[in-house]
DNA sequence: TATTGTTATACTCTATAACTATA
DNA sequence: TATAGTTATAGAGTATAACAATA
């Protein structure tokens, strides 16, 4: 097949970046359906999923992690804190910052959240081995040289 | 597992899905502000990148495919009809069903909406043409194959 | 009786702006 | 002055349940 010659209409990256959209789309209800089943949220979920138990963030390095306002983050780690998955404690060093950090419960819901979220949609599971082996490599490579474009950029 | 020459240490499906995940959010912010630059919500430029011009789905078609409960749509597509975009149309054959048509300004608003909305993220687009060609094909692949087994238990 | 779509309800997410406490 | 976080506000998305019209 890649033997042929250069075609002019090779696939490009928007074409790939259509093909993730696709996938990630589908998987939506499967997504929504394991978080409501933990009886949380989709952005109670994605703080849980992301919160470092042995680095607790700060609400503004929460938010932008998650990509979204301080303001909206206060509502959702209200709600975290009201069924007792995590608690705001005092940020070392500065008396204005939060940190948003884990309780026991917290720990042991995110460990089974996490497992519960990590395996692939059905779409992925129907590559072989190695085939999932170079998906993964193509996009390690997009990580990775993003980042290092990123750390240079802020380097500069 | 795979008994291989490459033994535990390939990475799996999961893998490669926790980095699509990684790209996905960290494109968060800027499909955001695009999608408000055309002074649209989220959802409501979901809708208007999937409806078809040329064939009107219904409302309950349309929430299948954006994976949304019927009564969500009901709002979205009622703000589409407010700003002109969009328009309900009696489903031909069936008096109970409206189908969501476009309006001259809603496939004005599509053409250039899809067009901003093309280009791959800031990730991928560190990967060389080959590359992208690559993770294109992996992509079809699986994307192929999900349909052609949902096909089977459709048909089976 | 089942389906299509809307409405009613209650809640979550969303950002902007104003506010406080602190740096 | 600038920053961290909350509150107030207004709007949008979310599903469930109840409902009307139609199949």
């Amino acid at each position: 097949m890649a033997t042929q010659e250069r075609p002019a209409t090779q696939p490009t990256a928007e074409d790939a970046w259509a093909l993730v959209w696709q996938v990630f789309q589908a998987d939506k209800s499967r997504r929504w359906k394991i978080i409501s089943d933990f009886g949380l949220t989709p952005m109670q979920g994605m703080a849980l999923g992301v919160l470092d138990a042995e680095r607790p963030p700060t609400m503004s390095e929460l938010a932008a992690h998650m990509h979204c306002d301080n303001s909206s983050l206060t509502g959702v780690v209200d709600r975290l804190e009201a069924i007792g998955v995590a608690e705001r404690v005092p940020a070392p060093g500065d008396r204005r910052a939060r940190c948003v950090a884990l309780t026991a419960k917290g720990r042991e819901l995110q460990a089974r959240f996490r497992e519960a979220m990590r395996p692939a949609p059905p779409h992925l599971q129907h590559l072989t081995a190695d085939e999932a082996a170079q998906l993964h490599g193509l996009l390690r490579l997009a990580v990775d040289r993003h980042a290092a474009a990123s750390g240079e950029d802020a380097a500069a």
